[in-house]
DNA sequence: CAATCATATAAGCGGATACTCATATGAATG
DNA sequence: CATTCATATGAGTATCCGCTTATATGATTG
């Protein structure tokens, strides 16, 4: 196990999957496709964000296979292909809480 | 499980994270430190990076807690506070490489 | 087939960020 | 204590990225 650490250089693509999950919206759209598919229109109402918005972060995720469009008349319903992606969130979710952040040293004033 | 989907609103931090992994020398710095504490002279000299720039890049995952530093005299050693961290990121490799990746539509010419 | 709805793309702007050069701190060594 | 070595910080720059304002495509409906 932890191939990871033999293989340092290898690590570009695995960044790129991260760059997709570091945007904010990006995540919350994805996190929102969780229990079922949804069209574009919905993620629009579900997020706030405008529709141009969506259709880009949608394109990225998808361009990088992470979701998957379905045409469904004239809607496009976008679904997860693989739920695996939930529990490697809510695992990196749960192993984030545990993390200590050092203490910002202030001067006593 | 999978508690994700019921709050996708609390992605901010998590996506804070992924940004810290999500730039490549970030993450090659950090997936070096696998298997042992490094210097950062020693970070220099394994990933061809400036001093400069590594001691910024330590700055970050210091700050947010993925790294912790010693002091061994006068020279900073890195550690990883929680080896759980690389079989995270090995997990995420797996399934990254599972993905498929839509066709790109090119035209017949 | 004209109009409308759902979605996608293009161009441009503003802010974030990775990197460099210069410099500062702090420890070891003579 | 002056010099050197290891690391950290700050300012400046160039690039990237997310978002918006148009505009385009493609499907439905009358």
């Amino acid at each position: 196990m932890n191939d990871i650490v033999t293989d340092c250089h290898g690590v570009k693509p695995l960044s790129e999957i991260f760059k997709l999950l570091s945007e904010p919206n990006r995540l919350r759209i994805l996190c929102g496709l969780g229990m079922e598919c949804q069209s574009v229109g919905s993620v629009v109402e579900e997020t706030g964000l405008s529709q141009t918005n969506v259709s880009f972060h949608l394109r990225l995720l998808r361009e990088a296979g992470l979701v998957r469009p379905e045409k469904r008349g004239a809607f496009v319903y976008y679904c997860l292909p693989d739920q695996k992606i939930l529990a490697l969130l809510d695992d990196f979710r749960a192993w984030a809480e545990t993390l200590e952040k050092p203490a910002t040293h202030k001067k006593a004033s």
